[in-house]
DNA sequence: CTGTTAGCGCATTCAA
DNA sequence: TTGAATGCGCTAACAG
């Protein structure tokens, strides 16, 4: 049933290691002989066995994505870049949907894909630091998003207390200073990390302007999606906190928010400004426009799959220190925050 | 370096085979062997070469999915839920971005990924009819999206010539009679075959009712994109079509759609009312929401991996016909043709 | 430039 | 129930 090598050397009146050559064109071979070694291959429709290529050679060229939610915008653009940029190696991108879950995040990390993945880039939620800083370095480890505890693994990922604060800046340059937060999470174990440090940054930019912040302005949410941002923004709006503005957490929580605002017939951003973050498709084209902290993706896609490589590189010797890296990020002002409704 | 099988078979002081035995955990092994192996195995944190397994068993448990784009949200979602069921059945799932080109297409399909993959689903855009056709079954095939002629592959869509129709019918039962057309495709090789089909629904919908199909309402985009969707409404707004309402082949166009609308001034339903197809997360939560067909994606994605694990089981013998399946659709009325304004 | 051979790590015959 | 040998298909030494 299969063809192998051998049967493809047979074919051609070759040798095997000859075959070989012509396949993987790593060695000179003469025209003639690769001609007839060619012929033979499309005749008997041969194809490579890669399984059997990676047992030799050691390393699989696949690398793990762990997100998780593959249907979250702003994962799934990452998502994007990751294949792109590991494709740009010659690496080929596998995806783990964690869905956040702590065991299944464990269980990517502790390697149940082991010796068939060459690394692992990883969102985590639902694992803390601890966990994640007991990682042996078995393979190659990047993590996204919040920033853990040392540890054998690189980190990428923009300044969350930064970008937080340049948003909630915004708006209170703006003039704006009621404003609520619509994301924050509660020190509950799942996601807290990343809702932690932007609450942060927004409590600095408060605190930078000697405004006092105002606990009833807090929304919090059990995660981050539309839904839990319209609930949010009404818990907000029904509670008299009489918020001028909302700074959601991400992007489609902010997307949430703007459709509640809609439908309590609250213009924004004359009566509320609204900022996310992300920068996702969709708040490029929404009514109105959102306004956001753009992460540069592709910094954080292509740099996530260089340490990887770099790692890869390092076969076990001379552990280099774990990298931290921060990618870089923007604001930009749309309609949500500098409309003329 | 790597910890064999054998390594942990001599701390163990018992034979391979036994150490196999206990991590396959397919033959009984006595319980107190069984503990010392088991020892042994944490002590060298020994972990399975799954290329050495895949390479003895003749398949590896990868399937991969081949898509246009990882970030558009129907494909993201879609994605998701074919993870979801290829790993209820203990597969993994590995992602291939083809971006809609023919060649990575064809580069996908003629098996680059050899015995490393079990299997293949596939949304093809670039590639033709004749071109998939010639899919020579040398690994299980499924295809999503436009019906293609006949071949060794399985495939799996909603009617999308009913769900146009439908959709359509909806604009035309509100007493729309201007029904412009966003997302039509000349037939240009890329991408054709869905917007003819969706074209068609619309076409049958208008016969039905005995009106007269207007070319002057059709508007042609490049590719199925919010800016793409807006353009094409700019367009149709502008020619002095005057269109009542805006049937939009997919999600994403009809969101730009409802943008330029609202740029424009004009209100959504009372002056254009606009449904889509895909139901996106997004088109739930816009303002206003977006009407919509349904697609049943949970049932494509389950059935596209059980009919790619039923060929997979059928080891090359007996290659029974190439199943074609229609998914379930619905249409949802929402705000967009449904609302008040 | 080409042929021969040995093993990558595992599961699976056959024996014991 | 366990042990010893064989080969999955390929590549990298080492000849020739």
């Amino acid at each position: 049933m299969a063809v192998r090598l051998q049967d493809v050397a047979k074919q051609a009146g070759v040798s095997v290691k000859t075959v070989s050559n012509v396949v993987t064109g790593h060695v000179h071979v003469a025209p003639a002989t690769r001609e007839r070694v060619q012929a033979a291959i499309d005749i008997l429709g041969y194809r490579p066995n890669l399984s059997a290529r990676n047992l030799r050679h050691g390393r699989s060229g696949l690398i793990a994505l762990a997100l998780p939610e593959l249907d979250s915008p702003y994962f799934a653009e990452l998502a994007r870049f990751v294949v792109q940029a590991a494709e740009e190696h010659g690496l080929t991108v596998l995806i783990d949907q964690t869905d956040g879950l702590a065991d299944r995040e464990r269980l990517v990390m502790a390697g149940f894909r082991s010796h068939l993945i060459d690394g692992l880039i990883m969102s985590p939620v639902g694992l803390g630091p601890t966990e994640i800083a007991e990682h042996d370095g078995h393979i190659p480890l990047v993590l996204l998003g919040e920033k853990v505890g040392a540890g054998s693994a690189d980190h990428i990922a923009i300044d969350n207390v930064a970008a937080a604060r340049e948003a909630t800046e915004h708006l209170l340059a703006l003039g704006r200073r009621r404003v609520g937060v619509v994301g924050n999470q509660a020190d509950s174990p799942a996601g807290s990390g990343v809702a932690r440090l932007r609450r942060q940054g927004y409590e600095q930019a408060l605190q930078w302007r000697g405004i006092a912040a105002d606990p009833t302005l807090i929304a919090d949410v059990p995660t981050f999606g539309r839904k839990q941002g319209a609930d949010a923004t009404a818990r907000l709006l029904d509670s008299g906190a009489r918020p001028d503005a909302l700074f959601c957490f991400n992007d489609i929580l902010a997307l949430g928010a703007l459709r509640m605002l809609a439908e309590r017939g609250l213009r924004v951003p004359s009566d509320v400004a609204v900022i996310g973050m992300d920068d996702i498709e969709d708040g490029r084209w929404s009514t109105p426009t959102l306004s956001t902290i753009v992460p540069d993706k592709v910094e954080i896609a292509r740099c996530a799959v260089e340490m990887l490589l770099n790692r890869m590189g390092i076969t076990g010797a001379m552990p280099s220190p774990a990298r931290d890296v921060r990618a870089g990020f923007a604001l930009v002002a749309r309609e949500s925050t500098f409309g003329r409704t």
